[in-house]
DNA sequence: GGTAAGATCAGC
DNA sequence: CTGATCTTACCT
């Protein structure tokens, strides 16, 4: 029933899986920072820095379907990197997690990792992913059913801060990435190279 | 069937 | 700052 908690607005599921745990096999980490992301201008949560914004596709359908679902993406052909669906079954939007502590499981963390200090594990989405073990073939696992293999578990809600996304080149001042104050695992705000300067359209 | 672009990371 | 390296989407 937990799932139901994601069914909101994109921001508000951001700022909700902040202290949540995130487990896949022996490994879990308690998620420190994390992006929201929209859907299509005519959704309730237009963002041009999504993946959905040009519509439903193979590769975004998760982001379309019901919430509590993890959506992972290829990214510049290296790296995967997962998110959380939210928004009613229908309503394209999802949250990217970028930064995460490893509560359990760290040997087996920091052998996939390799040579990686211990704040450093999960920083940043590819590392995060590469870290807990999550690959293509976790993209639709539920996050609240037995067996999917991947699970989060949401914990009270936490103080935070927010600012704008980061390395995205649409919306760049959009102040949608939200994180733990004082985590050592949250990664440096770098703005894309593309992205207009700060204060234009957004 | 070809190609441009990308919500990244690590190493100069 | 640049290279790695692959999937998707969109064009012809």
């Amino acid at each position: 029933m937990s799932a139901n908690e994601l069914s909101t607005d994109p921001v508000t599921a951001a700022r909700r899986l902040l202290g949540a745990v995130l487990t896949v096999g022996p490994v879990s980490a308690r998620i420190v920072e994390t992006e929201a992301y929209g859907g299509p201008p005519d959704g309730p949560w237009a963002d041009a820095a999504a993946h959905s914004y040009r519509g439903a596709t193979p590769r975004n359908a998760v982001m379309f379907g019901p919430p509590g679902r993890l959506y992972t993406y290829r990214s510049h052909g290296i790296h995967v990197c997962a998110n959380v669906s939210c928004g009613p079954d229908g309503s394209a939007a999802a949250v990217l997690l970028r930064a995460a502590m490893i509560e359990t499981g760290y040997d087996a963390a920091a052998a996939r990792r390799g040579a990686a200090s211990a704040d450093a594990l999960a920083r940043g989405p590819g590392n995060l992913c590469a870290a807990l073990g999550i690959t293509m073939e976790h993209n639709g696992a539920d996050l609240f059913a037995v067996g999917s293999g991947v699970a989060v578990r949401l914990g009270e809600p936490c103080r935070h801060e927010s600012g704008p996304r980061v390395g995205v080149s649409r919306a760049a001042d959009r102040p949608w990435r939200f994180w733990v104050p004082g985590s050592a695992a949250v990664s440096a705000y770098r703005r894309s190279p593309r992205a207009p300067r700060a204060g234009g359209s957004d």
